[in-house]
DNA sequence: TGTGTAGATTATAACTATTCTAAAGTATTA
DNA sequence: TAATACTTTAGAATAGTTATAATCTACACA
């Protein structure tokens, strides 16, 4: 309830309109207390499980490309056939279960912070992701 | 030429037919000095190139498949919209410069190795990939 | 409290990368 | 050389994503 309300200033502070769309999708995807991973595909079907009202496809895309933009959410490099995204936007990195397709947080006391002893001229480091794919034994 | 009789060995030993195909896709792909990285999209023209008789985007695909199916290549995860494959297939990790959409190999003097302080159940790890992504200062 | 307008949503068409299919061709084995 | 299993191929099919153009809505301003 209040947090409809947060929902509002957070997007009218970043340029977004509140939408009802918008908001709907804000309660799905922050409202919850722990943060997850979702491609496109997984978040479309909640929200026909959650809501009565559709949203329609290309708003769903729209949308996760606008929070995306907006750094809500960030996206993970899986090269899989489908793209993920995560609700949690802190640098950490990520196993993969090739036998899942299921992406699991590895938190930041469980690796050493990557070291890179090279500069590229003219760039600059964006974002250093890790991710570690495992298999069943 | 000495390369094509390696070539046909390699391919026959893995079990794989050599073909006229397979065997322009070798040369193409493990003749130069340098190890490189390409997409199917690069791949092909790649092909027409350096070839008069064409090959087709399926025997393209089938071919890159079976050489990562056999170790030959490694896949890239930089989820863009373009899979990314890789003729080094040691472990390596890369820069991906935005701006360029290009892949660059880091070194193993040029990074500490990546130590996960934390095992999941029934899994074993198959690999660990860096991707360093860099973009214009 | 209306009204104009820029921004948002929607259904659907279009697009692109990839996979499938089934027919024709080729390497291999006996 | 013949039989057979494996390959290649063009083109159809599929799936994820983006573009389009009409309709709708939030919001600024009168």
């Amino acid at each position: 309830m209040n947090n409809n309300l947060n929902f509002v200033q957070k997007l009218r502070i970043s340029g977004l309109r509140p939408t009802k769309q918008r908001i709907k999708i804000c309660e799905i995807l922050f409202c919850g207390k722990e943060t997850f991973h979702f491609s496109i595909n997984d978040l479309s079907k909640i929200i026909s499980q959650k809501t009565n009202e559709k949203i329609s496809l290309a708003t769903i895309y729209n949308t996760v490309h606008a929070f995306l933009a907006k750094g809500y959410i960030k996206q993970i490099a899986v090269n899989s056939e489908q793209n993920y995204y995560d609700t949690n936007t802190t640098d950490h990195h990520h196993f993969y279960d090739e036998d899942k397709n299921q992406l699991i947080d590895i938190h930041d006391n469980e690796v050493e912070p990557v070291k890179i002893n090279r500069k590229i001229p003219g760039k600059k480091i964006k974002s250093i992701e890790v991710l570690v794919k495992v298999q069943n034994n």
